[in-house]
RNA sequence: GGUGGCGUAGUUCAGUUGGUUAGAAUAUCGGCCUGUCACGCCGAGGGUCGCGAGUUCGAGUCUCGUCGUCACCGCCA
């Protein structure tokens, strides 16, 4: 037998019992005539002791043994004369009897402890060791108990647990596919699925009428701290439901992670339009931690003169409350970090509306204090606060706005990782115009309902056309989304023809779900929660890396075991496949 | 595809205007040490300054390129 207990379940009540433990050496503390060894493993740490008592041939072993080796040892239970308050098992240790050295280790490249020692680069390398820091564990312990009380939740509610394939066939639609060529049918090839959407829908008509899968799903697209090539989803759907069961249902089981994970009780889930997401905050995942709201000003703040304003589709701002008093230098560093060209805008106005009542703007040569006044009621403002102002196209104005929203509420601590302030976005606009490809594109995926009432609008103004769809968004960040499907195959039929397919095309990619749709398919929705980010939001962290055991880099390589990598010839002969060196 | 940050000892970092032999902490190794728990004390070893070019009498430092990595923009129905 290896162990009797593990490192980090004995208390004082085990005094005088005899053990053994087995685990890795966290670090050995030498005396001379006594040494102490901290023993690692995931329960926990055990300060195992040598001392004058302890026979020579220990103490020969013991002489051998460095970090991160992998021992046994057997000894006694005993109270310890001093005392470490700081961890659970800091009353007790181990007074060795017998050691025996099951694996020796090589000095790894960076300390395992638990304030991160190695850069990323190194972490990513050496992932193995980079899994046994206590906090990365924790972040894998939780994901484990998520998934888990998911599971539960949704099986409680008649969710039926149901695998779909992961060779499919790539679609045009969406996301860029990852694709896998088939041997045993030369020149074709497999998809692996962006998400199981056919299926669960094909599932619904099947019957099973509520499906969910806590599943992988994958993307060819480049990473981000929050996106990987691939990761998991719950994904989920639901019979004869209308968009209200979904977020009730939903809202359900955010609710009771909370409860189950954080013990945090979540109440309120509001429901915001697309538009008034854009408008109020923009961005279509706000961050209602925090208000400072986009207020408008293009009406009052035309007709003055001022040029970069006239000649602007929009003019919006925020107000910073209490930042009145910023010095030169810190307006001159907002104004720089929005003209950095990942947020693009030419300039900042601001306008200090001082304690005493008066304002201060970069245009009073423009607009005099009533003026200013009158800018300052739009936004509730009061004296002491700063108004940042911006123009522009609409839409970048307002995504700049949003960006810049974020950073003054990160800046004045607004955003706190322990808050949780989830709502839904719902209303999204079901197309939008692609200027690429010239042709109009499913915002959601091209299943996706309109509303009935937005139906005649297809034809003359389709991005005017609103979905039955919705995304949940906790703290700025989108954490699910999903939509009300199309059951009959004729608007299923029209849709594909808005959006830029053929019949033909239309037949050839989808004619299995139109002809499934012919034998009788019941109304459906349903959603999917990217659960690495739920996990990351639950954890407190930005990057979903650190929930996930093995994660690819930036450029979507997994450093440990080098992939992607090459492949032989006889591989690819026998897929009938060549590698053609792009030019530069 | 693009923008920016970072790259110096195993690790974390310092390194002045371009100037002698590139430092510190920590880790490692050796010695001493009976109550440590970030043990302590003494000593030692450890460097392709990411790589390559250029400027210069002289480059860790300046310029260009390149590689790696991170964040972001585009992209992600």
């Amino acid at each position: 037998m290896y162990r009797t207990h593990t490192c980090g379940e004995l208390r004082i009540e085990d005094v005088g019992q005899e053990v053994t433990l087995s685990g890795w050496v966290q670090r050995i503390r030498d005396l001379g005539g006594m040494s102490f060894i901290d023993l690692r493993d995931r329960y926990g740490i055990t300060q195992i002791v040598a001392n004058e008592g302890t026979s020579e041939k220990v103490v020969t072993t013991l002489s051998k043994i460095g970090r991160e080796f992998v021992i046994q040892v057997n000894g006694v239970v005993k109270e310890r004369s001093s005392k470490n308050k700081n961890i659970p098992t800091g009353e007790i240790e181990i007074e060795i009897k017998g050691l025996t050295i099951l694996s020796k280790a090589s000095l790894p490249p960076f300390t395992i402890k638990d304030d991160t020692d190695g850069g990323d680069e190194l972490r990513m390398k050496y992932r193995y060791l980079d899994l046994r820091r206590k906090v990365v564990q924790e972040n894998l312990i939780l994901r484990a108990k998520m998934a888990h009380t998911t599971r539960s939740y949704l099986n409680s509610q008649e969710f039926i647990e149901t695998e779909t394939p992961v060779l499919i066939n790539s679609t045009p639609e969406g996301a860029r596919d990852f694709i896998v060529p088939s041997r045993i049918n030369p020149g074709k090839f497999y998809a692996l699925p962006q998400s199981p959407q056919v299926f669960k829908q094909l599932l619904m008509i099947a019957g099973f009428d509520r499906y969910y899968q806590i599943v992988k799903c994958f993307r060819d697209e480049d990473l981000r701290a929050d996106r990987q090539p691939e990761f998991t989803q719950i994904d989920c759907e639901m019979s004869f439901v209308e968009q209200e069961d979904i977020l009730d249902t939903f809202e359900g089981l955010t609710k009771h992670l909370f409860k189950e994970i954080k013990g945090i009780e979540v109440t309120e889930f509001p429901r915001i339009p697309y538009s008034e997401a854009i408008e109020k905050y923009g961005s279509d995942k706000p961050d209602t931690r925090f208000d400072m709201l986009i207020h408008e000003l293009t009406g009052i703040a035309k007709g003055n003169g001022f040029v970069v304003f006239d000649s602007a589709d929009y003019i919006g701002g925020i107000c910073a409350q209490g930042c009145a008093g910023y010095s030169r230098k810190q307006l001159d560093q907002l104004a720089n970090w929005v003209k950095r060209p990942q947020i693009g805008a030419k300039g900042l106005i601001y306008v200090k509306y001082n304690t005493d009542g008066s304002f201060k703007s970069s245009v009073d040569k423009f607009y005099s204090q009533d003026d200013l006044k009158k800018w300052a009621e739009k936004f509730n403002a009061r004296p002491g606060d700063l108004l940042l102002v911006m123009s522009g196209n609409d839409s970048h104005t307002l995504k700049a706005l949003g960006e810049l929203r974020l950073k003054m509420g990160g800046q004045l601590n607004l955003r706190n990782n322990n808050e949780f302030k989830p709502l839904w976005v719902i209303d999204f606009p079901l197309l939008e115009w692609d200027k690429e490809s010239g042709r109009y594109h499913a915002m959601h995926h091209p299943f996706t309902s309109p509303k009935p009432e937005d139906i005649p609008l297809l034809d003359s103004a389709p991005e005017k056309v609103r979905a039955n769809a919705y995304d949940l968004v906790i703290n700025g960040v989108e954490i699910g989304g999903g939509s009300v499907r199309i059951f009959d195959s004729a608007l299923q039929a029209k849709m594909f023809g808005k959006l830029g397919f053929t019949t033909e095309q239309a037949q050839a990619q989808f004619g299995f779900l139109m002809n499934a749709f012919k034998y009788g398919a019941p109304p459906h929705a349903g959603i999917a929660f990217g659960f690495d980010r739920l996990v990351s939001l639950f954890a407190g962290l930005d990057s979903i890396r650190d929930v996930i055991a093995f994660p690819k880099n930036n450029a979507g390589r997994d450093v440990m075991i080098d992939s992607p990598s090459e492949v032989t010839k006889e591989q690819l002969d026998e897929l009938g496949l060549r590698i053609i060196q792009k030019e530069d």
